[in-house]
RNA sequence: CGGGGCGUGGCGCAGCUUGGUAGCGCGCAUCGUUCGGGACGAUGAGGUCGGAGGUUCAAAUCCUCUCGCCCCGACCA
């Protein structure tokens, strides 16, 4: 249980005026509320009103895990990199992962995630069939040196993360345990009073075979989502296919060139010509882990996708090339053309490549090619899905119009497989005879980032409006004019005393403050009930209660004000 | 890392263009008056003007370097 609290002693400060580094609401609230502090970049203090909401939503958490059989524990932040060279990702991992050396002139690194402790600990203690599935998880703190912070708490630095991770015989297992962690998370971020959408996602630096992104829709969030309102469809832009026709059956004409002095971009070429901007290809040019040129091809109308991209060339990075890139493998930027793409790679997208007679660059200033045909003008070396999904078009799954929008990602479950477990040698002995690798799933939530999501939800003009599971107390009384009435005094730490005494934790403003701060200060910390005492409600007959989400106030007789803040009911109405 | 912006008492800001030794609001402390919507009066404390170097008789102000923070783009819970 949470203590309770008198605002005279508790260690807070509310704010007058709006922090001026603070953009999103989240993070205004929160620090304008006293909930927390920034240290620096990306790193932060919670304070303790912070964080009781972070302990009320690791409850929430850890009662979903335990249900669905997880096993809580407690892994370490610092690791030995030697781990981490077994699985090769001290090497594939860049700059965000923090590393030192301890005095011993050891290799050492600040953990961002924990699947090698986990399969290290597996190889350790797992032997037969007959221990598996487990599945483990803990609260603990992460380190990403991120390149940008941002939002607040939304994009930190150092965070604390749910992360578990199933363990299981075999695939069959892993799907098992994937579906329940899928049930888990929404019905945690249901509990959170977040409404968190499930969409397929690009598997990333975790690699693995399948998983989930479960965003919270939000015009600040980083990543787009392709949502389809008439069948559920729902996929991260990362990895939602295109499923716009290619036009049907079109006789192939002869390439022709002709002059667009000045057309250097699809729209200027698409007007200049009088010619749709999906009868066009577009060439733009990526550098692949720092050496490979790459020309990627996509009709007109469409964006490439830098995430399908690198996946179907394996990079593990990818950037734009730069100007002087392109012109040094002898293109031309805004005329360029997959026709002799001059020894870069050259992967065209599928629909690009079914869309007969395009209108490509001729790599020569001022000039385009027209009717230019995938495979008859030119072989590219790969032809793939490269396009990204665009608002309108048709959803994948049922040919309606699909809708874009913005997520943050609050949690993500994936399918990890073997990887790690074969690399560190985590294999157990099966009812076969035969040794095998543990299949591994790995699921996360960002404890801050859930809290400044709800908070993004639930709020208004005067402040935080908490939802009941993760408000970090329950009511929030106020005492009124207590210095001048004693009667007022008297009534509201009887009404403290006798919540405390019977295990209820409220806020309690016990603060020589005036009315006006009081109130305003209650409305900003956002808890689900303020309970005022005053000469005044006293002389009507009790105590004014009101409800912070509805703004609904009336003035209760003291028992039921007492009920009310004991918790013994939900809701004096 | 590229682009943009900002660093001046605890918080929010002005002052900088045109150098002359720091100011406003809030907060804080003490006293008094107030007490249902961020009260009022009086008194007071608190600032190496992010840091270093330079120009100058004189630098918050001009120049150089540097550190930090925020925002926009490439990554992630």
């Amino acid at each position: 249980m949470l203590p309770a609290m008198r605002l005279s002693q508790l260690f807070f400060q509310t704010l007058r005026d709006d922090p001026a580094e603070a953009e999103m609401v989240s993070h205004r609230l929160l620090v304008r509320a006293g909930y927390v502090r920034q240290l620096g970049s990306g790193i932060y203090s919670l304070l303790p009103l912070g964080f009781r909401v972070n302990q009320r939503v690791e409850q929430v958490i850890r009662e979903e895990m335990d249900r669905i059989g997880g096993q809580e524990l407690l892994m370490p932040v610092v690791h030995p990199a030697e781990l981490w060279r077994e699985t090769g990702r001290y090497d594939s991992i860049g700059p965000e992962m923090a590393r030192f050396e301890d005095r011993a002139g050891r290799d050492m690194v600040l953990a961002m995630t924990h699947e090698e402790v986990v399969a290290d600990l597996l190889r350790d203690i797992v032997r037969s069939y007959r221990q598996l599935p487990v599945m483990l998880y803990h609260f603990q703190t992460k380190f990403r040196d991120e390149p940008r912070s941002r939002g607040g708490l939304i994009r930190v630095r150092e965070f604390t993360m749910k992360d578990s991770y199933s363990c299981d015989r075999d695939a069959a297992g892993l799907d098992r345990s994937y579906q329940d962690h899928y049930e888990a998370y929404s019905r945690i971020f249901e509990r959170l009073g977040l409404r968190a959408v499930a969409v397929s996602s690009d598997v990333g630096m975790m690699g693995g075979s399948q998983a989930h992104e479960f965003m919270v829709l939000n015009p600040a969030g980083e990543d787009v989502l392709v949502l389809c309102e008439a069948c559920g469809y729902s996929a991260n832009r990362q990895v939602a296919p295109v499923a716009v026709p290619a036009p049907a059956g079109e006789p192939l004409l002869p390439v022709e060139e002709v002059a667009t002095p000045g057309a250097a971009t699809i729209a200027d070429l698409a007007a200049f010509l009088g010619v749709p901007e999906a009868r066009t290809a577009k060439a733009t040019f990526f550098v692949a882990d720092g050496t490979r040129l790459v020309t990627a091809i996509v009709r007109g109308d469409f964006e490439v996708n830098e995430t399908k991209l690198a996946n179907v060339l394996h990079a593990r990075d990818l950037r734009p090339a730069q100007a002087e890139e392109i012109a040094g493998a002898g293109m031309v930027p805004g005329y360029a053309s997959p026709i002799g793409a001059h020894g870069t790679e050259v992967v065209v997208d599928e629909l690009a490549a079914a869309s007969p007679n395009l209108v490509a660059g001729a790599n020569r200033a001022g000039f385009h090619l027209r009717n230019v045909n995938v495979g008859r003008d030119f072989t590219p070396d790969a032809v793939a899905p490269i396009a990204s999904a665009r608002e309108g078009d048709p959803c994948p799954r049922c040919g309606a119009a699909v809708v874009l929008r913005n997520g943050i990602e609050v949690g993500n479950i994936f399918k990890l497989g073997t990887r790690y477990t074969e690399a560190l040698g985590a294999l157990y002995l099966g009812e076969d005879g035969e040794r095998h690798p543990i299949v591994m799933g790995s699921y996360g939530i960002g404890l801050g980032r859930a809290v400044a999501c709800v908070v993004e939800e639930h709020h208004d003009a005067k402040g935080i409006v908490w939802p009941a599971a993760v408000a970090p107390h329950p009511a929030h009384l106020v005492a009124l004019g207590a210095a001048k009435d004693p009667q007022v005094r008297e009534e509201a730490e009887r009404l403290y005393d006798a919540a405390c005494a019977a295990g209820a934790e409220p806020l309690y403003d016990d603060r020589d403050e005036s009315p006006g701060v009081k109130l305003t200060d209650a409305e900003l910390l956002g808890m689900p009930w303020i309970v005022t005492v005053s000469t005044r409600s006293l002389a009507a007959g009790g105590a004014e209660v009101t409800e912070r989400a509805t703004g609904e106030r009336a003035v209760r007789p003291l028992a039921e004000a007492e009920a009310l803040l004991t918790g013994r009911v939900a809701a004096a109405r």
